[in-house]
DNA sequence: GTGGTCTAGACCACA
DNA sequence: GTGGTCTAGACCACT
């Protein structure tokens, strides 16, 4: 289920917390859903549990999971309710370093507007399966 | 007319990159149009020359400028030749993982269309170069 | 009665702990007054004996309660006897700790003592074991 | 300046921050300060660079400090304006439950008051020297 | 069993 | 030089 590489240039951190946000999406991980504990995960990656560590630690304070203590951690019940500015700030700005990384590779609007719509389509389509 | 932000997160040698890719698309910069020097650069933003010249490189790289030693850089008069195929998978990955971010942070598709319209016709209003 | 937040960072043990003693406090736990054996308040809150466990016998190492074998445990009938000047040290110390990050979060020295009314108003309303 | 002890039970890095934190107050770490560099402070605190890390990165969330790649760590120099309501309900919750832990060692509300003077006193005396 | 903290030591990107 | 990431392995508190 979990697509790591370890040679991206993406940390692997990161990429763990793109997994379950998108699993989150999906609607395969579904509110109170247990995730695998921190060694177990690092087992199932073949990573360090340290690092499977800081992604559930970064997740929890994005709200997305709720680590209790010496139960493990679960995705979180509440429908996210705060919304960080400064998150959607990065994530606008980035939006636009790739459309002119895009156009610069001969991409039109339409044809970065149709990719947006395809990729939608992916990571949102468990929609039915709760 | 160059925006670089020393306390972004992404790194100087890619604010450069992108600003001046970014100004081509406006056609603001045009084919054999000359570049500041490394050194004028440098000052003119007050960074680092080694970090200009990174910039210089990854563009020249990418075939969006020419250096010619001991004239100085230009834009590269061919309009986008080669096209790589990782860069260009590259840019899609990113633009999935912002699509993920953006969702969790409760945007919707139609949201994130209009982004990119608005995003697309602030850098490619100069209009012509297309 | 009792508010018990399993997701809270704060250990649950030391929550019940807290709890005996506010509602001591108050004045609606009397000296003598027998309190739920171990099994019954892990029930009651749905909590894990151990962990009941545990905050009885921290309870009773303050002098707080009295753990009879085979009887059960009671509140302690000598009002505070032993003043350990351990727990006041560390308490100042968490007190200061607070302050400054209430200092760092806008809060002015008024405003932490209108607080601090408030709250003392709240966990001794019983108002008559001073 | 820094006061670190090793035995404590709260962890190295939260008293890090602390400590920084405390400085700010007392307008000894001023705006645009500089930060000793993560190995410096590692070494002045005889702790691992990684503990260091850690508390700058924490602090760096709180908006404290701002982290400039490969130049090192500066407090911010906009007075903090986005106030955490999570991290302000934690903070009262914890004034709560020393509050009932100080009624226990048997200090009365006025005492409280007292020594929350004097605390404020001691962490913000730093005022006027600008 | 669970997660949290810390160390020692390594490698990398950036300026 | 700077900070960021990762590993391996240890210890601890909590349930």
């Amino acid at each position: 289920m979990f697509q790591i590489n370890i040679m991206s240039d993406q940390p692997i951190y990161e990429q763990i917390i793109n997994n379950i946000k998108e699993l989150s999406l999906k609607n395969i991980l579904k509110p109170n859903d247990k995730l695998p504990s921190v060694r177990k995960m690092a087992s199932l990656l073949s990573v360090n549990p340290n690092t499977v560590s800081k992604a559930y630690q970064e997740l929890e304070r994005q709200e997305v999971i709720i680590t209790v203590r010496g139960r493990g951690s679960f995705m979180n019940p509440d429908t996210d309710i705060s919304v960080d500015k400064n998150r959607v700030g990065e994530a606008v700005k980035k939006l636009r370093e790739i459309c002119i990384e895009l156009a610069h590779l001969g991409w039109n609007e339409e044809k970065i507007l149709k990719e947006i719509k395809n990729i939608n389509q992916e990571i949102r389509k468990g929609g039915k399966n709760d």
